[in-house]
DNA sequence: CAAGAACCGTACCGTACGGTACGCAAAGGA
DNA sequence: TCCTTTGCGTACCGTACGGTACGGTTCTTG
């Protein structure tokens, strides 16, 4: 046993090719598609592995997002002095990495396969999905808010409730549309700046210019 | 033949009955628990008949799409002259009806089969779901804020972009985390009262209340 | 009343999946 | 060098699904 092993909810390399082989599966054909036979044809491994590994495939399935979690690290860019220019960028560069995120084609895959298996009683791929799936950017924009917040910036009694704001002003129903088979937005950019306005009209403490209240009202 | 067949793209009774078994089917099971066979067992109809009537299984997942749509009819409501009060009431009617449509049984697992379906190629059930199901709650929102606008209520310039924005305020992230399996909120009331602030705050031509901003900013 | 259509219940077929078992090669430790 | 572990490839099993075929029954229609 190796001395570091406590501490390892992780995998193998060769169990991480295997997940990736999974992953790509899933993204080219969906669920039908990942089956334990053509995952080990692809992968060059014995579906006897698969299940001494994974156990089944649930458990497949769950290692998956595990890994596909671990693949994404936020980085954390503390200490940085905000002013009002500061934070508008960076909540605009967290809701363009938000919407680049949701748009991604394993974010969509697992999403979809996740949202497939919830109408099973019991599973736990949803719950699972959204721990280790949201916590990362959730952290990061949760974070944001308050250092605003703490600089005098932003304004609001509930840092949850703020954050939801801000998600549903720069997701809208995208999530969903794209989910359903839809094609993504032609510019997140713009997406993303026009989100930040509105939050931060709605939620900002000093004044909006004149000229960016028109900007936003303007589309 | 019938006289009035040309216009009728629906189904007899019998086949509205069938469906209706489908769709309980559905709710209760998943994907998994709507097979043909359940089907007509639960419907007491033959295998066949389905298969007349319906084509094949993504032919039956349409028809429960369209015959469900067909349950669902807005109320249109022109005519009635608006103050704020009277917009605010119905976008605060507005936001808790399509809370309530979002989080109900059908509709989630209707919208967790399209999703599941969409990673086949060439899957239509996804845009007909969209196409189905939003087109008369689209339609109520747009007629609606069009309204505010020609009022002097509203101010906007892409009534397309102000609605996004509204329905982003009303839900959030709120129909994923759904289809995924959490339950819903609480209170569905309080939230859509907090939407239409916040979209009033943007969108509105009359300065808003401190008390109504303190009570929008305060949660 | 008779002919035909619609339809139910059941049986059937081919296929493909999840999961298990076995034989054999390669790697690593003593 | 030998032995144990690991894992690959394949074959196998039970099951359950989508879709089809068929005999019998009810209902319509001329």
């Amino acid at each position: 046993m190796k001395p570091d092993a406590a501490d390892m909810p992780e995998f193998t390399p060769r169990q991480n090719a295997v997940l990736e082989q999974a992953l790509r599966l899933l993204v080219e054909g969906g669920e039908k598609a990942l089956t334990t036979s053509g995952l080990a044809r692809a992968a060059n491994c014995s579906k006897e592995s698969l299940y001494k590994w994974f156990g089944d495939r649930e458990g497949l399935l769950a290692a998956m997002i595990a890994y596909q979690a671990s693949k994404v690290r936020t980085h954390e860019r503390p200490g940085e002095r905000l002013t009002v220019d500061v934070l508008r960028d960076h909540l605009e560069l967290f809701a363009r990495d938000l919407l680049a995120v949701l748009a991604g084609d394993v974010s969509l895959a697992l999403n979809r396969l996740a949202i497939g298996q919830s109408s099973r009683e019991g599973s736990k791929l949803g719950k699972l999905l959204l721990e280790h799936g949201r916590r990362q950017i959730d952290r990061r924009a949760m974070a944001l808010i308050e250092q605003g917040k703490r600089a005098g910036l932003l304004r609001f009694d509930n840092a949850d409730s703020a954050y939801h704001t801000l998600y549903g002003l720069i997701v809208s129903d995208l999530h969903v549309r794209m989910l359903l088979g839809e094609p993504g937005l032609k510019d997140n950019a713009r997406q993303a700046e026009r989100a930040v306005d509105a939050f931060l009209t709605l939620h900002g403490t000093q004044k909006q210019s004149a000229d960016a209240l028109g900007a936003f009202a303007g589309r």
